[in-house]
DNA sequence: CTAAAATCCTGGTGGC
DNA sequence: TGCCACCAGGATTTTA
């Protein structure tokens, strides 16, 4: 479940330990975890120094050495973090890369859903992502722009990641709460008024987020302290913090959502 | 076109 | 206590 938030801070714990760095060797434990292929990637890292690291969407970013780019998406369970190579690899080191400090960054994805992808072409793996919510020349009107001729449900679209880059299930669950949207609701049926509601909430959802270093998880992810700021998500049953209405979950493609039957419906927000 | 289902996976949980 | 069926979760691919 590492969203936008958690790659965020997950980036920003990296830049220290690994710029500059160079790569002395490579090695990928699980056949599914690299693209294009283990031979490829265990043959091509090494002697590569890390030049830039960044966030794209939900990707990590690796600029390296001699024109090629690393990219690893975390999927529900990965995690990265560096480690003296005299530790002992982790059962659920799935790719481990050591470094000229005698350092090893390491990969661990218990659910093995992580991807590493090398490739000389960014745009192969991050080309179809939508706009960054949290870019400075990404405004509201840009984002209200997204939503025509657009249709389906709200929540879902705010995760397809060609839509909009970086949300997940619990930050699109929240965005919703603070902007008293139904996660149900046609898109194509939202006003502009909604829509700016709901640009200030993903933007605001998401600062939280990655002020409090993220969210931790069900031990599938370590993150920081902000599962404990949910409003809606995993609150079923509980009181809407707003209005004290039980929170509902319902199944929309396939996923958990939470939020509170009154005050995110259409004819409560009708009055804002 | 949209949308739902299948796929990839394992650790944790609930039922018995 | 142990066994097992079940499920969550993101993104892609397949099917309807």
């Amino acid at each position: 479940m590492p969203e936008l938030p958690e790659v965020e801070t997950i980036v920003r714990g990296l830049q220290t330990p690994l710029l500059g760095r160079t790569i002395t060797a490579a090695k990928v434990l699980w056949h599914n975890t690299a693209r294009p292929s283990v031979v490829e990637v265990e043959a091509k890292l090494p002697q590569r120094r890390i030049e830039a690291l960044s966030r794209r969407g939900k990707y990590l970013k690796f600029v390296l050495s001699g024109g090629k780019m690393l990219f690893i998406h975390l999927k529900m369970s990965g995690d990265l973090r560096v480690l003296p190579q005299s530790q002992a690899v982790h059962p659920h080191t799935r790719a481990f890369f050591n470094l000229d400090n005698g350092n090893r960054l390491e990969f661990k994805d218990p659910r093995k859903f992580g991807r590493i992808h090398l490739t000389d072409n960014p745009q192969s793996v991050i080309g179809t992502l939508g706009p960054e919510p949290l870019a400075d020349d990404f405004s509201v009107d840009d984002f209200i722009a997204l939503f025509e001729r657009r249709s389906g449900r709200l929540k879902p679209l705010l995760m397809n990641q060609t839509f909009i880059a970086g949300l997940g299930n619990i930050y699109a669950a929240e965005a919703c709460f603070w902007a008293r949207l139904d996660p149900r609701r046609p898109a194509n049926t939202l006003s502009a008024a909604d829509l700016a509601r709901l640009y200030h909430a993903i933007r605001r959802v998401l600062r939280h987020g990655i002020m409090l270093k993220g969210a931790t998880l069900d031990n599938v992810y370590r993150g920081g302290e902000f599962q404990n700021h949910f409003q809606v998500y995993g609150k079923t049953g509980k009181p809407c913090p707003r209005c004290g209405t039980p929170i509902a979950r319902v199944m929309l493609a396939g996923r958990s959502t939470f939020f509170c039957p009154a005050c995110q419906s259409a004819a409560s927000t009708a009055s804002i």
